[in-house]
Formats: C-alpha cells, structure tokens, sequence
DNA sequence: ATTATCAGTTAACTAAAGGTTACCGGTTAC
DNA sequence: GTAACCGGTAACCTTTAGTTAACTGATAAT
C-alpha cells in the first residue's frame, strides 16, 4: 500500500519527466539539428551552413529550434565579427547529454524493425 | 574521407531510427498506457478500467493508441467471454523492451529539470 | 546604383495531433 | 420495454507543428 503510494507519486513524476524530455527533444528538427552540431564539432557551424546541410530545414524552423535549444542550455549562439556578420552555433558541453538519450532511442528503433518485418 | 561516407551512412540510419521510436512510442499517451499496464500487470486491464485510470484520455484515443500499439507488438487485446463483453488488454514480453528506453528519457527529464531551474 | 550575402522575421497557409459529442450493437438487470 | 454497462466508432472541431514565400537591415563587392 505504502510501495502503491509511493510507485504513483514517483509515476506521475516520471511521466512529467518523459513529457518534459519529448518536449525538448522531440519534433522533427531538434535531434538533427543537435546530431548535425556534434558530428561537425570542429568546425564553425554557422546559421547558413547549418541549414544547407541539415537536409530540407528552413530558415525559419532552424531559427525557432536554435532559439528553444539555446534556452535550454544545449546550444551556445555566438555573433562572429565578421563582414557580413556570422553567427556560430555549437553544442555545449551539457548539451553532450542527450546523446546517451538517442543512442537508446537509435537502438530500440532499429531493434524494432528488425522485429516488425 | 571514407569515414566521412560511412558515418554519414550511419547518420540516416540512426536518424530513422529515431524517427521510427519516436513515431512508435511518442505522442501524448503511448507511454503513459505502456506505463499504466506495466504499474497494473498483475490485473486484468480492460478497456473501461484501463480509461479510468489513466487520467484524462478519451475512448477515441485509447482505442486508436492501443490499436497501435498491438500492431507493433508491444501489447496483445483479448475479447473475454463475459456479460457485457470485456476485453482485456495487456504488455507483451517484446513490450517491456521500452521500458530500458523509457528510463533513460525518465532520468534526462529529471536532471533537466534540476539542471534549468 | 545594383546586386549579393548573412541572419534572421513575418504572414499566410497546410497538415497532423488531439478533443468532444453523439451514437452503435450486444447483453443484462429492473 | 427501458435503462445501464461495455467496447468501441464517426463526424466534427480546435490546437499545435511545420511549410512556403516574401521581406528586413546591415555590409560589401561590381
């Protein structure tokens, strides 16, 4: 009775924590735009160079998913001095966080179509 | 050079890796159900109780969700001989597969929340 | 002057997800 | 026969997610 209590206070707060991590990390663009960063870590990914190769984003999604990643502490913006202006994304070091999240997610997935068909 | 292809190879497979998780287990109620059944796995979960308890849904949407879910067998529907007519419903053995991915979502959303506060 | 580049923004639209209400067929209790 | 319970379904509506296309302001090259 005590373990019930305890198992739905702890449900609802895992169901809060499952629906915050969807939110942030969920949609069509987040995760691409955050492998994409990661994959080319080393280089200066700037806005343009961003949305030419993250295949089919317009500038428009690219902006507003930047703007919510940057919110949440997993991407840094930095305006470069140059003519004309750049702005470089990177991922931060927390941002380095999710990838554990995906790598289950990648797994499970292609577990899962190995199953179905 | 060679790396560069084959990683980028990898990149859309895990990207539909992704995609197809997040398709299968995503949205605002397949986890919660999944959730739900397992909390509940001792009991026979039919169709009214399982609307009952899992706060808010609508006879719509549980039936469209659990139809799903049974298509990529994650939970198995059976038709009890009873009056009025229950159906149960219940997690497969592939189904708690989800559950490895489910906690790591679980413990990201929670540290986040920490993390932003 | 015109044209081009970069980093966006704005507005108008379509598509997808989810919610609401009413209803169906079968069965049983009153 | 009428009301209630179960497991849904159908039609309609609202909200959210994503797309498209045109545009801005700043700078620089032709």
């Amino acid at each position: 009775m005590e373990n019930e209590k305890r198992a739905d206070a702890t449900c609802e707060q895992e169901l809060t924590a499952i629906r915050d991590s969807v939110e942030i990390l969920g949609g069509k663009w987040k995760l691409r735009i955050m492998r994409h960063l990661n994959n080319h870590i080393s280089e200066t990914n700037t806005f343009k160079k961003i949305q030419r190769e993250v295949d089919g984003i317009s500038a428009k999604m690219l902006s507003k998913e930047l703007q919510e990643l940057e919110t949440n502490l997993l991407v840094t913006r930095k305006v470069l001095d140059t003519r004309p202006v750049t702005v470089k994304y990177a991922i931060t070091e927390y941002g380095l966080s999710v990838f554990p999240v995906t790598e289950t997610l990648v797994e499970w997935g292609l577990n899962h179509r190995q199953k179905i068909k």
